[in-house]
DNA sequence: ATTGATCTGCTTGTCAGACAACTTTTGCCG
DNA sequence: CGGCAAAAGTTGTCTGACAAGCAGATCAAT
């Protein structure tokens, strides 16, 4: 059963006052550094108790825009909210235009991915791409949903990266985008070719990896890439403007 | 005065709690969807009281690992963590090893960023980048201090994107290493001629960006780059071009 | 018997007050 | 003036209570 969007957000009372003072923080009315008013002030002013306060802030020390210390106060960070990077903000809004920035920036960190994992991978490595790659081609054959394989198909590019650090963010970007990858291993999906075109993609990038071809291994990734994009109706002339000179490499007139 | 570094983490009693819960669910003892058990049962489980539990659980529900509702209970994300994605763990622990791989992501998206900026800035964006280089150029005459600017222009560019998420990521992850232009910055690095060498391959990135050079641009920001990485001591040599099948653009001089 | 409304217990959200742990300020005394 | 102890203020934790909302059980009616 399809869960239903709720479209009103519930009022939280604690989250209409953790986020007026994050945007006090944000306006600069609190500078990193000062120190915030105190919970009896803040739970005076709001109108709510202390718990209420309390949880407020606790949302804010976990986000990285405030730290506490007892007997002394809450203090906002000095470099606040940069503790974390999200974009939750960006998708949850369901915005088309949105959407399409962040996967631009997929794009970006995919296709550099597939390069370096050209460059670096492991024989574990491969094998764990091929393994994946084995699944999608049984789905693909039983018309089955792949899309887990597909997922762990890219982690294991990320992982050939040697760099953990850009492989959580590719898994972060991935996950983003897991129900996007619902319409190409659907039944209609199957029914389009759609299933059977995004596994030659995956498996022209595993060649090109394994061949230890950097920038086969981006421009199949590209490809790849801009495909999942047309599938899920980004226009993608806006940001690939030489369909037939590939994309950012030479310069334009 | 220097900020003592508290070594030993203040037993936060809610802080527990919540890392508790968390590699519960990270261990798949709490498998998405499964509903926590009540704030009264954790509260008498782990021998706290019950605001205890519900700070922790705010956490846990700031960080994306669980929602509650009303009159239900909580129960665990679907895609627990991965709301946010932070690399503070990374960077904390000080790690060389794992700044190289911090350093090498924001690499990635820099680089490419200065591509989509020649194709995409507006008049306003240049008026931005040529002001912070004009701070800058000003430092390098004072031996003064250009690190704001230096962060201003690196920001002037993925704004030049229009791709908003990018900018955001840009953002964060230049706040990574903000302490790490001090070096050039420093009386030292004016000494040495670092900051003098920056300035010059801000200059050559801006060009580019100004003359809607994507190629030129990626590889100035590239340059740019690779001197900032050597400064810190991080092997760049996976970033090289290969000499004869270029990594990425089409075939350099 | 199935369906529908209602009721009851349970869970989270909020409130109030209190004390403990700790920090900062104040004011006294040498 | 300097050092130290008391006091005031602030966050951390505990306790108890009630309101708001949910889920399953109960029960009545067709």
């Amino acid at each position: 059963m399809p869960q239903i969007a709720r479209l009103t957000r519930p009022s939280q009372l604690s989250e209409t006052v953790s986020k007026t003072i994050e945007q006090w923080i944000a306006d600069g009315v609190l500078a990193p550094g000062v120190k915030l008013p105190t919970e009896k002030t803040l739970s005076a002013e709001f109108g709510v108790s202390r718990a209420v306060v309390r949880e407020a802030i606790s949302r804010l020390k976990a986000e990285g825009y405030v730290a506490s210390r007892q007997g002394a106060g809450a203090f906002v960070e000095a470099r606040p909210g940069q503790a974390s990077f999200r974009l939750a903000d960006d998708v949850d809004a369901a915005d088309p235009a949105a959407m399409v920035h962040v996967f631009e920036l997929r794009y970006i960190v995919e296709t550099a991915a597939a390069a370096l994992a050209a460059r670096r991978h492991s024989a574990p490595d491969l094998a764990r791409m091929r393994e994946a790659l084995q699944r999608m081609d049984q789905a693909v054959a039983a018309c089955a949903d792949g899309a887990q394989a597909d997922d762990d198909f890219h982690v294991a590019i990320a992982a050939a990266t040697g760099n953990p650090a850009l492989q959580r963010f590719i898994r972060f970007m991935g996950h983003q985008f897991f129900d996007s990858r619902v319409p190409t291993w659907s039944a209609q999906g199957h029914a389009a070719g759609r299933a059977a075109a995004a596994q030659a993609g995956h498996q022209r990038m595993f060649e090109a990896i394994a061949a230890g071809d950097a920038a086969g291994a981006r421009e199949a990734a590209r490809q790849h890439m801009v495909e999942a994009a047309r599938r899920l109706g980004i226009d993608t002339k806006d940001w690939d403007p030489a369909p037939q000179a590939p994309w950012e490499e030479e310069a334009l007139p």
